[in-house]
DNA sequence: TTGATGTAG
DNA sequence: CTTTCTACATCAA
């Protein structure tokens, strides 16, 4: 069913798109086998009277993501629809569109892993592109059928489509391109009847080649290289946009040479490449255009980061980026759960509204995450905790980039787990904490845990896997470069077989070991793309709400605070008891002051800086303030961290303060002594500076003070360039182990 | 190691 | 020329 239905929207897709290019049609072919599971029935979101006109292809059906339609079948288009086009657009152009949540991916991802899993019965080298893409090396299984004398009929389509003479089989290549058509015809259709899946396939002598035969013949078909073929295949190609490995930036760059075509990029000197890109990306296109692909199919593992991000038109209140953060937060905790393993770092990116770049522009910050917020084993009730506690990292990562003193307008948010490792199982005791941690890590990762990371088991330990463009650099693989020649490739519209596997034929002809990538047109369940409400708000946490208060106890001299009662409670505190070193120390919110105190001293003052930070920027403000002239002397506005406006008070008192001392002289001999300078600059070094570029880093500290940000990282991802104040901070720091 | 950038689907 | 979501690699600092 499923099938058919997809393999109706496949010819019409295809029909529909003649002049486009090939990638975007997989792409929407993809989408559009998902649409196929919507229309079964076993999902609630498109009516049954519409699953029957939707079957028989009259219906306008669109993939909604937020407010674009990411994709959308051939009937949308004949009314004007078009990929990536605005909801509002679309319904107007065609108001019986029909549309569908894709936002959600969880269903995709794992209809991807069962595709992967499938795979991997045939061989254990599949390697992911994507989510519906697999590179399958079969060189093994070719290898032993070719041997065992039995000389099968090739299967599928053949590129090019000539007639093959009766004796051609007795060329070993054509022998092992048969034996890869047909092994990923039986791949094939075991991902139709265990997954209901259809897909292409493409076979030949290596991926890039199998990547691009398989879209040879569209829906649900797959297609073989015939060794002769390669110069022709390439010549398919419209543009040198269409290798894969080129990307639009690397394209925009050739052009800049005047090359364009495939043909132009094969014809170009190998210097005037070289002088644009260097030596070895050069070397690599010059492989990539002529067919040429040395890369290993590199067996994926378990995904190295899982993240979350969401996007909209606007997001410019802490509070509303608090709430979306735990939104990411919770789908996230959610997701962990099924992997049997626990980050290490997270990283906060976000996108700024801004004129030119709008979508290059991303920011991020990462920090490690202290190990005892999974360390514990039931993670039960502990979820709202962990939540709770990563969200205050989460701020305190989004301050850095963000002001949050002033306007600021957002229209994304990722949140990423990285450094996926397993858990430690000991109830670690305190000395676990202090020493072993690392090598404890360490150890753990050489035995991962048997949990259930789907295609965990079978998959080498990492894959050491590299761009498509750089990966052809690497391994050599000698028998490729030997017997070289031989251009088979088998590729299928869906899947792909990588046949040969440069590591096991050492001399063997690997000319031909055939190569099949498979894209699975795989259709996910799309049981519920009604909780990923685009727009939704998710439900505050309780911890990061902001008037929400104190919590746990104190522990000798420190006191604890949510993080959003923070601000105004931190400051004042501050402006009472204004004397550094020995002063009460805040923790973020959610922070057992029992385990803080057994944290790593670098963690410890990982957590604290920020809070320390703020604190001494206020008191330091005043005196700063001169310094600060020329910058922005106004601007001094509430600088509401907060999104509790009562706290801001106390606050804001302070800062207008600042604001109204704007006046004074004392340019920079206040910098000597009167100023609290932040945590990890050691004041002895500091105080030897020259004195103006003690002005330029206060300067800098104090842009940032109002907040939190130790980083002094305002944005600016050019500071790094210009090598100013910024970067000159790291210098002077205190060095912490 | 961090953060920006490029690529891919 | 937009704008979705996720994942990975490389490279400069």
């Amino acid at each position: 069913m499923a099938s058919s239905w997809k393999r109706k929207y496949d010819e019409i897709a295809d029909n529909g798109d003649d002049g486009t290019e090939e990638e975007e049609e997989d792409a929407e072919e993809d989408w559009g086998a998902s649409m196929d599971d919507n229309t079964q029935g076993q999902h609630v979101h498109v009516p049954d009277k519409r699953q029957r006109t939707l079957s028989t292809s009259l219906h306008s059906l669109g993939i909604q993501q937020k407010y674009i339609v990411v994709t959308c079948n051939y009937v949308a288009r004949k009314h004007g629809v078009t990929k990536l086009m605005g909801i509002k657009q679309a319904k107007e152009l065609c108001p019986e569109l029909v549309l569908v949540k894709g936002e959600d991916l969880t269903h995709y991802r794992e209809m991807s892993y069962r595709i992967t899993e499938t795979l991997q019965k045939f061989s254990p080298l599949v390697e992911r592109l994507g989510f519906d893409e697999n590179f399958v090396d079969v060189t093994e299984t070719v290898e032993a059928r070719v041997k065992s004398a039995f000389s099968p009929q090739l299967n599928g389509h053949i590129f090019p489509e000539i007639e093959i003479e009766d004796d051609s089989m007795k060329d070993e290549r054509h022998k092992r391109l048969a034996c890869g058509s047909q092994i990923a015809a039986e791949i094939r259709e075991a991902l139709h009847s265990d997954l209901g899946i259809t897909c292409c396939a493409g076979i030949a002598h290596n991926k890039l080649l199998a990547k691009l035969v398989a879209g040879q013949h569209k829906p649900n078909q797959q297609t073989s290289l015939l060794p002769g073929g390669v110069g022709k295949l390439m010549g398919t190609l419209k543009t040198a946009r269409n290798i894969p490995g080129i990307g639009s930036r690397t394209f925009k760059r050739l052009q800049t040479l005047g090359i364009s075509t495939v043909q132009e990029l094969q014809d170009a000197p190998a210097d005037t490449l070289q002088a644009e890109f260097g030596s070895q990306t050069a070397q690599v296109m010059q492989q990539l255009c002529r067919g040429v692909d040395p890369s290993p199919v590199t067996p994926t593992g378990p995904p190295q980061t899982i993240s979350d991000e969401d996007s909209f038109k606007k997001c410019g209140s802490f509070q509303d980026a608090k709430k979306r953060m735990t939104g990411l937060l919770q789908s996230l905790m959610k997701r962990l759960k099924g992997d049997g393993r626990f980050p290490h770092v997270l990283r906060v990116t976000v996108r700024k509204l801004s004129a030119s770049n709008k979508w290059t522009n991303r920011e991020s910050r990462q920090c490690a995450i202290p190990s005892h917020l999974f360390g514990t084993q039931g993670d039960e009730n502990k979820a709202e905790e962990t939540i709770s506690k990563l969200l205050d990292l989460c701020v305190v990562l989004f301050c850095k980039m963000v002001d949050v003193n002033h306007p600021f307008h957002l229209t994304l948010i990722n949140i990423c787990f990285a450094k996926l490792e397993a858990r430690s199982k000991q109830s670690a005791s305190i000395k676990n904490f202090f020493q072993n941690e690392p090598t404890s890590a360490q150890i753990l990762k050489k035995n991962p845990s048997p949990k259930k990371a789907p295609e965990q088991s079978q998959t080498p330990q990492r894959k050491s896997s590299r761009s498509f463009i750089e990966s052809f650099f690497k391994p050599q693989q000698k028998s490729l470069s030997f017997s070289e020649t031989p251009n088979m490739s088998y590729l299928t519209n869906t899947v792909h077989h990588a046949p040969y596997t440069c590591t096991t034929t050492d001399q063997q002809n690997t000319e031909a070991t055939p190569s099949t990538s498979f894209q699975p047109d795989f259709t996910a369940k799309n049981k519920d793309a009604r909780n990923s409400s685009v727009e939704t708000d998710f439900a505050a946490e309780s911890c990061c709400n902001s008037d929400h208060i104190p919590c746990s106890k104190l522990n000798d001299t420190s006191s604890i605070r949510t993080l959003s009662s923070k601000q105004g409670m931190i400051s004042s505190a501050l402006k009472k008891e204004p004397n550094t070193t020995s002063r009460v120390r805040t923790l973020p919110s959610g922070i057992d002051p029992e385990v803080f105190s057994q944290l790593p001293p670098e963690i410890q003052k990982e957590i604290c800086a920020n809070y320390q930070e703020t604190g001494d920027a206020y008191r330091t403000s005043t005196s700063i303030q001169s310094l600060n002239q020329g910058h922005q002397n106004t601007h001094v506005e509430t600088p509401s961290f907060c999104d509790n406006p009562p706290c801001i008070e106390g606050q804001r008192d302070s800062t207008e303060e600042v604001g109204e001392t704007s006046g004074c002289a004392k340019s920079e001999s206040g910098t000597a002594e009167g100023i609290a300078l932040p945590p990890d600059i050691d004041p002895a070094v500091f105080s030897e500076l020259p004195t103006e570029m003690k002005a330029e880093l206060l300067k800098s500290w104090q842009r940032k003070n109002s907040l939190s940000d130790s980083a002094q990282t305002d944005r600016r991802p050019q500071a790094r360039k210009t090598g100013k104040s910024p970067s000159i901070a790291k210098y002077f720091k205190k060095t912490n182990s």
